[in-house]
DNA sequence: ATCCGCAAGTGGTCTGACCACGCTGTATAT
DNA sequence: ATATACAGCGTGGTCAGACCACTTGCGGAT
């Protein structure tokens, strides 16, 4: 009843008319859509229900609006979506821990994957490029980890999740070169408890 | 530059204050918030500005909003959030498939903070529940498993994607009650090996 | 070639009007 | 005393129109 009734809503109709527009036209990150007067006239709705609907995606972080310019579709990197979210959910600090532990689990779960992708070359091949640098960046490195995974929704909850702990403020200590260094040779070697252990001591945990 | 360009709209102040005024005011699911007239005066903004920092967050899921009735905050369970997502970020059958290994790792990452937890006496309680019981829910057991876990942040991200898994009308197979109480078992003797091999032939992975 | 002004198109905010719905209180009929 | 109908009020929903601020591109002047 109260779902149907959000579906019969103007501006979320908009929203999947929207949808299907990007769709068909092959939009992809930093194209522009239709402005708001284009989309009023071709919808036949009227300026202010589309800005509805406009707002509304633009807060989940699927587009950007920028006046004088248009309207750009971007990666679904929610991180206004990720900065509201945090004062409706984030409310005490015990969540920042499991914040904390959430991540490492989401990392741990990403080693975990990339042990059953069987790409050790690749592996080897960014275990090259880690150790010629001076530092590592923990990002980077995970970022790195993640691609590796081929799991875009592991990816998607670690981006989220990462940026949100980024914007609590909180640093996050980097570690040395050697610590990833045995993370990415025990990935290699190919034993779970060994790859979970050199994580651990990663992040101090052990 | 773009972000600081976002948060000086308007409707991005507005859906600041109205956090603010939850909190200051302790409302909770169910609630009623001021009505967008009362909005417009209090924050002396236009009614159209109101709206459309009140669409932004309805589609967010945190608020709903009824014709005749007014405004009522919400759980934090963005269904209209995961639909919308789904259009945008789920886009093929790949995805899918990580979406189901997705939930896995979550929830096999919440029966690991469990046995971090060491509260048998409520396992064992619990165990007590599902014997009686003719069938078992799977979303009741884990959401039952979440609740044990005690992080808030996997509980979140698990009922999201969940909901998101039964919104692409995916059918998640039961599985049998002797299944469930494996788990349980294992969870109490306190062997993570054992619990993640369990929680494998619950989810006929071996 | 460069600079500047202007026009056009964009988004941003607002006011006001009107409609549809739901709730509540009151009046009326039984 | 009770049930029903209706009016009023407050709510959300949609829209038109006005006006402002910004960006970009083009044409003309230097």
């Amino acid at each position: 009843m109260n779902s149907e009734a959000v579906s019969k809503k103007i501006y979320i109709e908009i929203v999947k008319k929207i949808r299907m527009m990007i769709d068909e036209d092959g939009l992809k990150p930093g194209d522009k859509i239709p402005s708001e007067r284009e989309l009023s006239e071709r919808l036949q709705v009227g300026r202010s229900s589309v800005r509805e609907a406009l707002r509304a995606i633009e807060l989940l972080g699927l587009i950007e609006t920028r006046r004088g310019e248009g309207t750009f579709l971007r990666d679904a990197r929610g991180n206004q979506m990720v900065q509201l979210l945090s004062t409706f959910i984030l409310q005490d600090q015990k969540a920042v821990k499991d914040l904390k532990d959430t991540i490492q689990f989401i990392e741990m779960d990403c080693l975990r994957v990339i042990l059953q992708r069987n790409n050790d070359h690749k592996i080897a091949h960014y275990r090259q490029t880690v150790e010629v640098l001076d530092d590592v960046s923990d990002d980077e490195f995970f970022l790195k980890m993640m691609e590796l995974a081929n799991n875009h929704l592991l990816y998607r909850i670690w981006v989220v999740l990462n940026d949100f702990y980024r914007s609590v403020d909180l640093k996050k200590e980097a570690s040395s070169k050697p610590a990833y260094l045995a993370v990415l040779d025990a990935l290699m070697a190919g034993e779970e408890k060994e790859v979970i252990e050199k994580y651990k001591r990663l992040r101090k945990l052990l």
